[in-house]
RNA sequence: GGCCCUAUCGUCUAACGGUUAGGACAUCGGCUUUUCAAGCCGGUAAUCCGGGUUCGAUUCCCGGUAGGGUCACCA
C-alpha cells in the first residue's frame, strides 16, 4: 500500500475545479511545491471533484495551466500519471467505498435517515438557541443498514477534547464541539472531503498536509477518523490566511479575488509572482526580499512559516516585478518588450531588430509589467522609434519662456538651424549621446536650455515628453536626427 | 452565540527576555535635471489595552479588546 521510506516527504496541492485559482491556492501550492523540492520528496496534484454540483467545466485544464505558468510542477498528477493513479478522487471511489465497509463493520459508521428538511430543523433550532449544531445529539437509536442511498456518517465514539501538534501553530487544541458525526459519503455516492482526502493522503503516502487555517477547526474530526481508521496521521502543516487588499477579510473568489492567469496577461513575471506569494506568510531568516524560485526553494523552511495572516499588497508585487525585470539578461527583456509590441508597430518600416535593442533600457526603465509597455504603445511613445513623428507646430514652444510671441517662429527656426549645424560638426562614429549633448550644451546654455532642447525633444519624438533628446539623436543616428529636425524647421516656416 | 486561531510602522516583515525596535513597499522632503521616468540621499511612521512573572518584557502567563476562521450531503 504506501512502501515510501518514513523520511521522503511527500506533499500534495489538492484543489477542487470549481473554477479558477486565486493566489491563496497558488501559496499552497507553492509552499507544498517548495517543500518538496527542497526534501528531494515528492510533489502531487490531486483533484479533488467529489462535489459535482460545483464543479466547473475546464477548470482543471486551467489549474493545471496556472501552475505550468508558474513553474510549479508536480510529479505525479491527473496529466502525467504515477504510482498512485489515479488522481481524480471521482475515480477512486472504490476505495472510499472500502474503508467505509471497514468503518461500518467496526460499528463506526451509520447511516443517516433524515431528510435534508428535517436536518435543517435541528440546525434551526441550534440557531436560534445561540447554540453550535451537532449532529450527533440527534443520532438515530436504531440506524437502518446503509444501502448507499443515504449519507454514511463516522460514529465519534470518544466525545472529549482534542489535541494536537501543528508544524507552525505549535500546540492545538479543541472542545468537544468539534467532534461531530460528520458525513464520509454522500447520498450521490461521493465522498465527503474529510473522508476522500484521507484515504489519498494515506494511499499516496502524503507525509506533510499544506493548508490554510480554515481547516484547523476541522481538524479534531479528522483525527477521529485517522483513529477509527487505525492510520496513522500526516504532519499538518496550517498555513495563514491571505487577507484581500485594503479589507480585513479573507482572500476569497466571492470578495473578487482575481484569477492567478490575469496577473499572466497584465504582464507580471512568474519568478515575481512566486517571490511575491512566498513573502506573504513566510520570510527568510536574512531577510532577502528578491530571489529566484529556486532561491526560494533552497531558503525555505517550514520554521518561518508565519501564524499571522498577511495581506495582499499590489504596490509590492509590481516592486518586486521590477526587480525581476531589471534582473534579466539584455536578451530577455527584448524578448519580454517584443511580447507587448502589437504587430501594427512591427510592421512599420523603421522597426527593426537594432532599434529594438537600442531602444531596450529606454523602455525597461519606465516598466513595471508588461502592460505598461502597451500603454506606452497605446500613448505613442513608442511609435516615433520606428516611424516619423506628427507634428502640430504650436507644440514646438511648449513650456518656452524666453520668446516673444510675435518672433517665435524665426526664432525657434534660428534654434533650430543652429542645432543642426552643430550635429552637422560632428563626425558619424562620434554620434554619440555623450559627444552630441558635449557638442550642443554650450548653445543650449547660452540661449536657454528649454528653448533649445524642448523643439530638439519634440522635433525627435513628436511627443513633449521623451527620453533625453541626446539619447534619442544617438539611437536615430545623425541622418535621421538631422531629417527629422529639417522637417520640423520646414513646418516653422510655412 | 459556542469552539478555535491571530495581534510589531499605512502595508509586507525582522528582532528565538537585554536592540536608539531593523529592513522593504508606499508616503513625504532633498539631490540630479531639458520633459516623463529612473537613480541617489534623507525624513515621518509600529510593539492593541490592562494585569502578572522577571533585575529587565515586542518576546513568557492571564484577562480584555479587535480581527480572522469554523459550526454543510463545500472543499
Amino acid at each position: 500500500m504506501n512502501n515510501n521510506m518514513k523520511t521522503k516527504v511527500v506533499t500534495r496541492f489538492a484543489p477542487s475545479p470549481t473554477g479558477y485559482m486565486h493566489i491563496g491556492g497558488v501559496r499552497t501550492a507553492l509552499y507544498a511545491w517548495a517543500y518538496a523540492r527542497k526534501h528531494d520528496g515528492t510533489f502531487i496534484l490531486r483533484i479533488e471533484d467529489t462535489d459535482k454540483e460545483r464543479e466547473v467545466e475546464g477548470s482543471i485544464d486551467h489549474i493545471i495551466e496556472t501552475l505550468k505558468w508558474l513553474g510549479i510542477n508536480w510529479d505525479e498528477g491527473p496529466d502525467i500519471g504515477g504510482p498512485n493513479a489515479p488522481y481524480l478522487q471521482s475515480e477512486r471511489l472504490d476505495s472510499y467505498k472500502k474503508y467505509a465497509e471497514i468503518l461500518i463493520e467496526k460499528g463506526l459508521a451509520y447511516a443517516d435517515p433524515y431528510t435534508k428538511e428535517e436536518l435543517d430543523g435541528f440546525r434551526a433550532k441550534a440557531e436560534s438557541e445561540k447554540r453550535p449544531f451537532l449532529y450527533r445529539d440527534h443520532r438515530p437509536k436504531n440506524p437502518p443498514k446503509w444501502d448507499g442511498t443515504m449519507p454514511l456518517r463516522l460514529k465519534i465514539v470518544d466525545v472529549k477534547e482534542t489535541e494536537w501538534v501543528d508544524e507552525v501553530r505549535g500546540n492545538l487544541k479543541a472542545g468537544p464541539e468539534a467532534l461531530d458525526d460528520f458525513i464520509l459519503i454522500k447520498s450521490d455516492g461521493y465522498p465527503t472531503y474529510n473522508l476522500s482526502h484521507i484515504i489519498d493522503d494515506f494511499e499516496m503516502g502524503v507525509t506533510h498536509i499544506m493548508r490554510s487555517d480554515e481547516f484547523i477547526s476541522s481538524t479534531p474530526k479528522f483525527l477521529a477518523l485517522y483513529d477509527a481508521l487505525g492510520i496513522d496521521r500526516p504532519k499538518f502543516v496550517t498555513l495563514p490566511p491571505i487577507m484581500a487588499e485594503g479589507g480585513k477579510k479573507k482572500l476569497g473568489k466571492r470578495d473578487g479575488a482575481k484569477d492567478t492567469l490575469e496577473y499572466r496577461d497584465e504582464g507580471y513575471l512568474p519568478e515575481s509572482m512566486i517571490n511575491f506569494l512566498a513573502y506573504i506568510g513566510w520570510s527568510p531568516e536574512d531577510n532577502t526580499e528578491i530571489f529566484s524560485p529556486e532561491e526560494f526553494i533552497g531558503i525555505f523552511d517550514i520554521n518561518r512559516i508565519h501564524r499571522s495572516g498577511g495581506g495582499f499588497n499590489i504596490d509590492k508585487l509590481d516592486w518586486i516585478n521590477k526587480e525581476h525585470l531589471k534582473k534579466m539578461s539584455y536578451e530577455e527583456q527584448e524578448e519580454f518588450i517584443l511580447k507587448y509590441i502589437p504587430d501594427s508597430l512591427k510592421k512599420l518600416d523603421g522597426f527593426s531588430n537594432t532599434v529594438m535593442h537600442n531602444i531596450t533600457p529606454i523602455i525597461m526603465e519606465r516598466v513595471v509589467k508588461g502592460s505598461d509597455i502597451k500603454d506606452m504603445v497605446n500613448n505613442g511613445e513608442l511609435t516615433y522609434f520606428f516611424g516619423k513623428p506628427v507634428y502640430e507646430v504650436d507644440q514646438l514652444f511648449f513650456k518656452s519662456t524666453k520668446i516673444k510671441l510675435e518672433e517665435k517662429y524665426v526664432v525657434l527656426s534660428t534654434y533650430i538651424e543652429k542645432i543642426i549645424e552643430i550635429l552637422e560638426s560632428i563626425n558619424d562614429g562620434n554620434f554619440t549621446k555623450e559627444k552630441i549633448k558635449e557638442a550642443i550644451w554650450p548653445y543650449a546654455e547660452e540661449v536657454g536650455r528649454g528653448d533649445v532642447l524642448w523643439p530638439m525633444r519634440y522635433a525627435l519624438s513628436g511627443l513633449d515628453k521623451s527620453p533625453d533628446p541626446f539619447v534619442l539623436a544617438e539611437i536615430f543616428g545623425k541622418g535621421e536626427t538631422i531629417s527629422r529636425l529639417n522637417t520640423a524647421l520646414a513646418l516653422l516656416r510655412k
